[in-house]
DNA sequence: ATTATCTATAGATCTATAGATAATGC
DNA sequence: ATTATCTATAGATCTATAGATAATGC
């Protein structure tokens, strides 16, 4: 169990950047390990400071847990309204592949898989996914929300919920070592097999 | 944390009846709350028996986790030779939605999800679905195991893989009660798009 | 007599908190 | 003086095991 290191060491006292610092070595080993085999004293540890701080800054491990959640949540809702069809590919790729902009994107989808069984946080997982699924649909030409349409969105969402999920967890080569470029040609084939162009 | 009822319960003593019982639970278990958060106790309990028989058949919890593993491992291997691309959409949507013969197969997919954090376990889990890919690559013309079809075969994977995810653990709408009829059509979507026909 | 099952308990965690220490700002 | 951080520890698990009980087969 050898875990990440610190990628920001304070000098200077800072509540909330030690705060900050806690989030983002949490979510990691949440990503990693799961909520359960996750010890707050493995996250204090990879921060480099105490534990108490965890209970200070975060009530406690489920409070942490859930603003770790949160934060993805956010990072997975940004910038998905009015999708066109041609935004999809490149846009699930480059959140799939790489630290491209942002690091902190790659890691949502894998985050949101993770529940600490309260069942307040997986049905606030299951929102976000149902709305990702909607705005896709609807870029795909969906009317009605219960549009037929909508299940092949769906079908999307999981070919990039399980692309990450073998990459990260299995590390299936050569899924797992295929960079932007690559993977963009088998996305973007899927993507037009399940939403077809309409014919307007 | 209510828990799934044991299905068959022991009327005279039966160290396999018992041990296979243990076996069946413990999947669930594992499958739904995860290695880290299932307790042996949980589990005993589940099939009704004394917690003190888990290590008695299965050594420790790991010796459970790693039985209920090698089940998912032999389900999942089992008649996947000589696939025809024919086949596949079939047999892989078959084996997502139903418990058409052996409800057992539908759960070994997400089984194999879980992990101890044992490493050698985990390198098991990755061979499986390396050959697993590696079958589909060839019912979809790939000769070389270098062929960049295994790219493509693995993004198949990738996909029945998040279909069960999206289903079992976000139970989302309406991916999660689409049955064999309604999701034929997207899963030979998305094979025909990974592996198309050879103009042979 | 054999062995499937249970009782009782040791030993090792793990989370949370009350209160102490020490760095910072005025 | 304020507050970020740490020390020490209580209380609640959780896994594993030694040994006791009781159902089965001869």
């Amino acid at each position: 169990m050898s875990g990440p290191e610190a990628t920001v060491q304070p000098r200077r006292r800072n509540a909330a950047q030690t705060r900050q610092l806690l989030l983002d070595v949490a979510r990691l080993r949440f990503i990693r390990d799961g909520y359960a085999a996750t010890t707050v004293r493995d996250i204090a540890d990879d921060a480099g400071v105490n534990v108490a701080l965890i209970n200070r800054y975060f009530t406690s491990k489920e409070g942490l847990f859930e603003a770790c959640l949160g934060s993805a949540v956010a990072d997975l809702s940004k910038g998905t309204d009015n999708l066109t069809l041609d935004d999809i590919a490149t846009r699930m790729v480059r959140r799939i592949t790489g630290p491209a902009d942002d690091n902190k994107l790659q890691e949502s989808l894998l985050m949101l898989l993770r529940t600490s069984g309260d069942e307040r946080i997986d049905e606030m997982r299951r929102a976000v996914l149902e709305g990702v699924s909607r705005k896709l649909a609807a870029a795909g030409g969906a009317e009605q929300p219960d549009d037929p349409v909508l299940l092949r969105a769906q079908v999307i969402l999981a070919t990039a919920i399980g692309i990450s999920v073998l990459r990260a967890s299995f590390k299936l080569m050569p899924l797992a070592s295929a960079d932007e470029h690559e993977l963009l040609g088998p996305v973007t084939d899927v993507i037009n097999a399940m939403l077809p162009r309409p014919p307007a």
